[in-house]
DNA sequence: TGCATTTGACCAAG
DNA sequence: CTTGGTCAAATGCA
């Protein structure tokens, strides 16, 4: 048996176990938010085998080169150049459509492009932008921008590090956009993250289920900021729906990694409701591999 | 003129 | 050696 499929059979039998628990839940009653996750687990599980399924070599051997991938225990993170912003900060990976073009997406921040790449296995380069107050205030964020190679309305976005300076958006009650966050390493809350980073708000909806907690693959992690998805390659998603069309602030959702998309205008309107819940959860699975970013 | 962008070179890690 | 990230000189633009 390949190390697909036993990926595969692992990630269908914890969907299979989350809708045992699912439906214990439901007959104890147990709360909204309880069940909500486990239906959000149950279709990221099945999202990531559908999309095991789909991938051809190529895919697959992307997947087999990272080290988060092989090896669901290690301490071996996917290492890139050590800089001085990276000790500092988590990354997260985040997606923006609506056509905007060169990265040019207004998060609230003023950013300066310092860099271009063509990555491997992309057809669109790599934009490399840092903050503008880099110099005058010491203001580390940097963040990533590609274009999507498949949709060229969506770009991808990175943000590394933290705004420290005074260039920090004002504060919209809630992020505007479909969100969908995901953290570099292997880790099981956004909370555990490096030691400068301390969120301020996370809002955190952590499950007790300690039986799933052992049962954690490479591809996930545990833990909501709202509705949180880990996806394939040790990055986490993180879904805040809201109005689509509004400002997102990289600051906004407390330690500075926050990620965004704006797929399609289809719009979720509260997620305290299960239609838009479901409705994000959609947006989300819609990016398919799209999400392998390393 | 000052600031932003472009782009090839450079460097570090694997 | 390959790749990703950054630097910095050249260039563009208001």
């Amino acid at each position: 048996m390949t190390m697909e499929e036993k990926l595969l059979i692992n990630e269908l039998e914890q969907g299979r176990e989350l809708a045992k628990l699912l439906m214990s839940n439901l007959k104890q009653t147990s709360s909204i938010e309880s069940s909500k996750t486990l239906i959000s687990e149950i279709i990221r599980i099945y999202q990531n085998a559908i999309f095991m399924l789909s991938l051809n070599e190529d895919d697959k051997n992307i997947l087999k080169r990272s080290p988060e991938f092989n090896d669901k225990n290690s301490k071996t993170v996917f290492k890139k150049r050590k800089t001085s912003a990276e000790k500092k900060t988590e990354k997260v990976r985040v997606v923006v459509g609506e056509g905007q073009e060169k990265g040019l997406i207004d998060d609230g921040f003023s950013w300066r492009k310092y860099g271009q790449k063509d990555i491997h296995g992309f057809i669109n380069p790599r934009g490399y932008f840092r903050c503008t107050h880099r110099f005058t205030q010491n203001c580390l964020a940097v963040k990533q921008v590609q274009k999507s190679d498949k949709d060229p309305s969506i770009f991808e976005v990175k943000y590394v590090g933290n705004h420290t300076c005074n260039n920090t958006p004002p504060k919209t009650k809630t992020p505007n956009l479909s969100v969908s966050m995901f953290e570099e390493g292997n880790r099981a809350h956004v909370t555990e993250q490096s030691e400068d980073i301390k969120p301020t708000k996370t809002e955190e909806v952590t499950i007790s289920l300690d039986d799933l907690e052992e049962k954690k693959n490479i591809f996930r992690t545990f833990s909501f900021s709202n509705h949180e998805i880990e996806n394939v390659g040790g990055w986490k998603s993180n879904i805040l729906s809201e109005n689509l069309m509004g400002n997102l602030s990289p600051a906004t959702s407390g330690s500075g990694i926050t990620a965004e998309i704006v797929s399609a205008p289809a719009l979720v309107e509260n997620s305290e409701t299960a239609d838009s819940y479901f409705s994000s959860l959609d947006n989300i699975i819609d990016f398919g591999q799209d999400w392998l970013w390393s």
